[in-house]
RNA sequence: GCCGAAGUGGUGGAAUGGCAGACACGUCGGUCUCAAAAACCGAUGGGGUUACACCCAUGUGGGUUCGACUCCCACCUUCGGCACCA
């Protein structure tokens, strides 16, 4: 006997929304759990990707729900982007008609999958009802000056036609379309995320429930680096040139300073020199290489010199200032000492370029190696020598006293540099949200006064996916009345990026229907934070970064009084198929859909959650997926079979299965979980099951096939939805067995197993194991060296 | 180069100091059947043995321990992130 899967599924899916099952509301005196899987882009079908995801986040709510909390569990879109430009492009039709049916679909699928979400909660960023509050946290943000336009040299991703951040650059190339990135000087709006760089950083300590590895992602994307900064005096010229070094204990051997070709400073320095035109020409050519190319490490490192030379102030010693591509302008002061002995590259454009070396730490076993027999840089630590007062130090202690020392005599200060630069947010695109700013002739930048958000975007623009802000092309939106003036002005055509949209959208979740700000301050005290949150490691840096950003700015404008959005991490591992990501252009896609009408939704859950843990890679298999229908039958056939009360062992089974499963959900340990609910059905058929066992089997497997186990509650004779049933308790005595099974070691080696009493002494049991004859040939008479015993598991006899 | 994660049967995986391979998939055998499917029962790391016994085995080499997949040291491989970052 079969169940009818189809029939069950739509009727338990149908009856969940009619009696509104999932909606969550406050109640203070429940305990709330707010779980968040990050919300998708609507292309209109889900992949196995969401379904893991949203699977694994729907089993850990239902569980939630069923241990008692109040269980948030909402749903929505990010839907504005560029894929709806393209896509509207080649269907001829409007990106905004596109995305929205397109989330019509998007819903169908994510219910068919019986997924438990607060349906009334959806919101989509796309709804000016949503991005009216992108544009208020914009001009919040402008309020505070962490939003702000300036020139400068930017990413620009020539197929996109548009901007990019420095997030969004992997490789050089585009993160969406992976074309090679090119830089361009252009006016842009940004936002002072490097104002939070110390509580970015810093605060990730607090977060002990996130993977290490995206921890690690976000401390090195941040890139705080302690140095100090060493000022050198240019030769017969009144000019300072900072450098930056986080090795001042090689200070005494820097015997030449490198600029970068950029450095503001070069065309004065060089003025006149006989080097003059060399250096030009180098300059020259270094700008035509692409910033990828520049950066391979295989290239030759180049440089030419200037003529001029610059005092190195530890030791007055005179030494040349050099040029090199190697050195660049974004990092640090954009000028750097060299210290060929003790660092590879310097040491290798030394080499190149016949400058000098000295040796300033060594090992001890080295003492009086010169700088000329040097193979390579010596990186690693030693004693100081060359280096003045402080000869005889370890390096590791010299490097304080050094930066202590010449911070007194004013020639250095101790300084902190950072990898993490502000974030780009225009982008010369039509559907994202319009940034709230008006130009005006007279009043210049004239924020758009809350009173008119939203600005909406123009239904009509002429966007053809050439880029050049196609809100720029619509007369009516461009042409403005100045707020302040009333005289002509122009409007801002740039839109924002779409990880402005994601950044605070757990946030909105709270009180989406909220009409005074971006969201209700008591419902978000209630809620916030998300307890567990649970998404692809593809977001490790961006929107983690940006969404933890936006809530210490949230926090800062006193809306919130917590620093950190996302209690709990998880970060679900990727789908494979034959060892492969799953993608259209490899052709190797399951479509979650066609597994749906083939097993149902249930047995495609059970199935995701059984092959691998969830944070490491699942490789597909449709016959594990049959075997998940299989196991789904077995149960389905119980009822059947039912018996009077069940015995002794068979409660003792499901009183440790109880405890195992327990256990599991709460630690994500889904695989294992359903294997113990195998092992209890197994128990079951070898000596069949009475009600009860059955109802908490069917308890436990409720979170994971939903449709499944409110169909066998109720046939048990249930009036109430399985939600209401109430997690299984596990019952301490059930767990106490009479006998145990003791392993015997003889020298770390299992030569017997014995059955005892659980409370034999431990005396009792040494004899009874000594005079077993099965031991003989492996102690002989041997003298018993040791005897360790662990408590109802094992012996071990040293001989 | 730096940071992080991982390496276990034919396959997915389990065990985080105490019986390595739970649970599944696959394969083989059996029951039922005219037959097949389904279902149910059993076997299934390698060597060895008629069968047992026994030996070997968690990337490699060392170490700690009565005892190591698990802890420590060194190395190899794979994956992910950052990177001429000074």
């Amino acid at each position: 006997m079969f169940y009818d899967f189809k029939k069950i599924e739509k009727k338990w899916q149908n009856t969940w929304e009619k009696s509104k099952s999932f909606h969550a509301q406050v109640n203070p005196a429940k305990k709330k759990f707010y779980l968040l899987e990050m919300f998708p882009y609507p292309s209109g079908k889900i992949h196995m990707g969401h379904v893991r995801n949203y699977t694994i986040g729907d089993v850990a709510s239902r569980f939630k729900t069923l241990e008692g909390y109040n269980v948030l569990h909402p749903m929505g879109f990010d839907a504005f982007g560029q894929p709806a430009e393209n896509a509207a492009i080649k269907n001829k039709t409007k990106p905004d008609t596109w995305t929205h049916k397109c989330i019509r679909e998007m819903e169908i699928e994510l219910k068919k999958m019986g997924f438990s979400y607060d349906w009334e909660r959806e919101v989509s960023t796309c709804d000016s009802f949503y991005y009216k509050w992108n544009q208020w946290v914009f001009l919040k943000m402008f309020e505070k000056g962490l939003a702000y336009k300036k020139s400068s040299t930017v990413n620009w991703c020539p197929s996109c036609q548009t901007t990019l951040a420095n997030e969004e650059v992997i490789e050089g190339g585009c993160w969406r379309c992976h074309s090679k990135v090119e830089q361009k000087d252009l006016e842009q709006w940004y936002l002072k995320i490097t104002d939070y760089k110390e509580r970015l950083l810093e605060d990730l300590k607090q977060l002990n429930d996130w993977p290490e590895r995206v921890l690690s992602m976000q401390a090195n994307w941040i890139g705080k680096s302690q140095g100090v900064e060493i000022y050198f005096r240019v030769k017969q010229a009144d000019k300072v040139i900072p450098v930056f070094t986080t090795r001042v204990d090689t200070i005494f051997g820097a015997t030449y300073i490198v600029l970068a070709p950029e450095h503001p400073l070069v065309k004065e320095l060089i003025k006149g020199k006989p080097q003059e035109k060399e250096v030009l020409a180098f300059i020259e050519k270094v700008s035509q290489e692409s910033k990828v190319v520049r950066a391979s490490s295989d290239v030759k490192k180049e440089g030419v010199f200037t003529g001029v030379f610059a005092v190195n102030p530890v030791n007055n010693e005179e030494v040349p200032i050099w040029i090199a591509d190697y050195v660049l302008m974004e990092y640090g002061t954009g000028a750097i000492m060299a210290v060929p002995t003790h660092d590879q590259r310097d040491f290798l454009f030394a080499k190149e370029h016949k400058l000098p070396m000295r040796i300033v730490i060594q090992k001890t076993e080295n003492k009086g190696q010169k700088a000329e027999e040097l193979k390579e840089a010596y990186e690693e630590d030693g004693i100081q020598v060359n280096s003045g007062e402080f000869n005889g130090l370890k390096n590791v202690e010299a490097k304080v006293k050094i930066a202590d020392w010449m911070e007194k005599k004013g020639i250095g200060k101790i300084q902190t540099h950072w990898r993490l630069r502000d974030w780009l947010i225009s982008r010369q695109r039509y559907w994202g949200t319009p940034i709230p700013i008006i130009y005006c002739p007279k009043c210049g930048v004239v924020p758009v006064p809350d009173k008119d958000l939203p600005v909406e975007l123009p239904k009509d623009a002429p966007f053809t996916g050439e880029g050049g802000s196609p809100l720029g092309k619509v007369k009516k939106f461009v042409g403005v009345k100045c707020p302040q003036c009333k005289g002509k002005a122009r409007r801002e055509t740039d839109t924002m990026a779409t990880f402005f949209d994601s950044s605070w959208y757990f946030l909105r979740f709270c009180s989406p229907k909220f009409k005074n700000g971006p969201f209700d301050e008591k419902e978000a005290a209630y809620w916030m934070k998300v307890d567990q949150y649970i998404g692809g490691i593809e977001h490790a840096i961006l929107h983690l970064l940006y969404s933890r950003f936006f809530t210490k700015f949230f926090k800062d404008l006193g809306m919130i009084d917590f620093d950190e959005p996302f209690k709990r991490l998880l970060t679900q591992g990727m789908v494979l198929k034959d060892g492969e990501v799953m993608s259209k252009s490899k052709g190797n896609i399951v479509d979650p859909d066609i597994m749906i009408e083939k097993y149902g939704a249930d047995t495609l859950r059970l199935f995701i959650l059984f092959a691998a843990p969830p944070e490491t890679e699942l490789e597909w298999d449709s016959r594990g997926l049959e075997g998940a229908h299989k196991f789904l039958n077995r149960d389905w056939r119980i009822q059947d079979s039912l018996k009077g009360k069940a015995d002794l062992s068979l409660s003792r089974i499901l009183h440790k299965t109880i405890q195992k499963v327990s256990q599991d959900f709460r630690e994500f340990k889904f695989n294992t979980a359903i294997a113990s609910l195998m092992e209890l059905t197994n128990a079951i058929y070898q000596s069949g099951a009475d009600k009860e066992v059955f109802a908490k089997l069917i308890i436990m497997l409720s979170p994971i096939a939903p449709h499944f186990c409110e169909e066998l509650w109720k046939v048990l004779g249930n009036k109430e939805s399985i939600l209401k049933a109430g997690w299984p308790q596990v019952d301490p005595k059930m767990l106490v067995e009479d006998n145990v099974t003791i392993v015997v070691q003889v020298n770390g080696k299992v030569r017997l197993k014995i059955e005892v009493a659980v409370d034999i002494s431990e005396a009792k049991l040494k004899e009874i194991v000594l005079a077993d004859k099965a031991l003989v040939p492996w102690i002989q008479g041997k003298p018993v060296r040791n005897f360790i015993l662990v408590p109802k598991k094992l012996v071990n006899i040293v001989v």
